[in-house]
DNA sequence: CGTTGGATCTTCT
DNA sequence: GAAGATCCAACGC
């Protein structure tokens, strides 16, 4: 049966806790049409909002772009980078407190057709283990854009749902990436994957 | 297989 | 005006 992820689920203070038990829960961003397009979360990443150097939210910063952050968990914050791509993230916490967690990498489960649809580019078709291994391909097969921003987890456009939980065993954890410039805090283990799954973004 | 650089544009300085 | 929570194609070996 479906369940959403509760409000309570995001609420929470423990944002490391929540990007760990987000692995394995699955995505759903249904099309226009009502087609379901889903994909199970592989790969995610914590950032620690004031506190995190890597964080839009460092030391408060508080922007039109990051605005959403700072409100309460079970939104969803997407924004644009590199001129191209779209990111994918999910907040937490309650409201002031700017935490989220990266979507980085989803394992296709519901229309694969329309992922490998929207990831087709002139002529060319993307293999389906590339189909969702990383932050900006995820957007493109989920048709997720700016649109989003502000979006709801609670509502009908998209939302995550609940299932079998990892072990701790079936967890890894490392350094984030693309973050060189956060100083002190480029290092921390705050990047978390489902080991040995074949759809977490490349190294 | 590893490395390099181009694409492309919003956001903040 | 510069850099960015990326991706991919083109090259060199």
């Amino acid at each position: 049966m479906i369940k959403k992820l509760s409000r309570q689920f995001y609420l929470r203070e423990d944002n490391i806790q929540i990007a760990r038990e987000l692995l394995g829960k699955t995505l759903v961003v249904p099309t226009d049409d009502g087609e379901r397009v889903s994909g199970r979360v592989v790969e995610c990443e914590a950032y620690m909002g004031q506190a995190d150097r890597a964080a839009h939210s460092f030391g408060g910063r508080r922007t039109a772009r990051n605005e959403i952050t700072y409100g309460a968990g079970g939104h969803v914050y997407v924004f644009f980078i590199y001129g191209m791509y779209f990111q994918l993230n999910v907040v937490t916490h309650t409201i002031d407190t700017p935490h989220v967690v990266l979507i980085r990498a989803l394992e296709p489960v519901d229309g694969i057709e329309i992922m490998r649809a929207r990831r087709a580019g002139n002529g060319k078709t993307t293999p389906d283990k590339n189909l969702t291994s990383g932050p900006g391909k995820l957007t493109i097969a989920m048709g997720v854009d700016r649109g989003f921003n502000g979006e709801d987890l609670l509502g009908d456009r998209i939302w995550i749902e609940d299932g079998k939980k990892l072990k701790d065993d079936e967890i890894a954890a490392g350094p984030r990436v693309g973050i060189d410039y956060a100083g002190e805090d480029k290092d921390k283990p705050w990047r978390f994957w489902v080991k040995g799954n074949p759809f977490v973004s490349r190294k």
